[in-house]
DNA sequence: CAGATCTCAGAATGACTGATATTC
DNA sequence: CGAATATCAGTCATTCTGAGATCT
């Protein structure tokens, strides 16, 4: 059969099929290292911030609050970040990464490198460059 | 708090975002025609390649033989496709596009055109064009 | 018999909503 | 009081997987 033209034409559809693909590579990637993508997010945060609340932390990674507090009871529970009372506001959670965080961290940022490297291969440095001024445009 | 480094500047990140943004437009254009985005890539199938089997069309819209099912209920429940055992195999149904699946298509389309322009309306002619080209390479 | 087809049930993921208790 | 915070329970769409029944 060939390709549906009426939709497999379109900008949005190609868009979700390259999406699509990236998401594949990348979710095989992490679940072959035991994550998904809300944990990186968070841990990434947590690394670049510093220790935060969790409504910060949403805030930070796009994830939802509800999800942020999900995702953080696995977090803790592996030992890669732990939740402490705001001494200050006691609404708050202080939410830090541990050194065991870091670590994996690390881990996972190479995890993301290589599935990258895999997702991008069919295109060249400067296609590269152009797709990601094109995406950032879309993307606001 | 500024973005995060470690992922937002990734390129499948980027991707993600701009598919979400894109996704999330169209989605809204459809619910509010009452409609998912199966039930167009379904309905466009069958009006391109005419009548199938429920095989062949999950084939042709990448859907999983287990949503075409659940989907056509829907279809076939708004009079806008309908289902007919193949009398020649009889594993088959041979499902086909009414009269009044045609017509909503049609008014499915121009909610599509008009969802991807909104989509697009960021980035010019050209490059537009050239998303095309990179997206169509990395979607292989 | 192997293989294709259709259906059903369920699960994983990402994204989101509403309610509630607590605290500022 | 209004507003923010964290949590809990649940929905929704998309994408799959597995099992089973039917038929070629």
């Amino acid at each position: 059969m060939e390709p549906l033209k009426r939709v497999a034409g379109r900008p949005t559809w190609l868009l979700s099929r390259a999406n699509a693909r990236a998401q594949a590579i990348l979710a095989d990637a992490f679940a072959e290292a035991g994550v998904r993508g809300y944990h990186v997010r968070l841990l990434a945060a947590l690394e670049q911030h510093g220790p935060s609340s969790q409504a910060l932390l949403g805030r930070a990674t796009g994830l939802d609050r509800s999800d942020v507090a999900v995702t953080l009871d696995d977090l803790s529970g592996w030992g890669l970040a732990q939740r402490t009372p705001d001494t200050t506001d006691r609404r708050r959670n202080v939410v830090s990464i541990t050194p065991e965080g870091l670590a994996r961290l690390a881990e996972l940022d190479r995890v993301l490198g290589d599935a990258q490297e895999a997702v991008l291969e069919p295109l060249s440095t400067t296609e590269r460059v152009t797709l990601l001024r094109l995406l950032r445009k879309l993307a606001d």
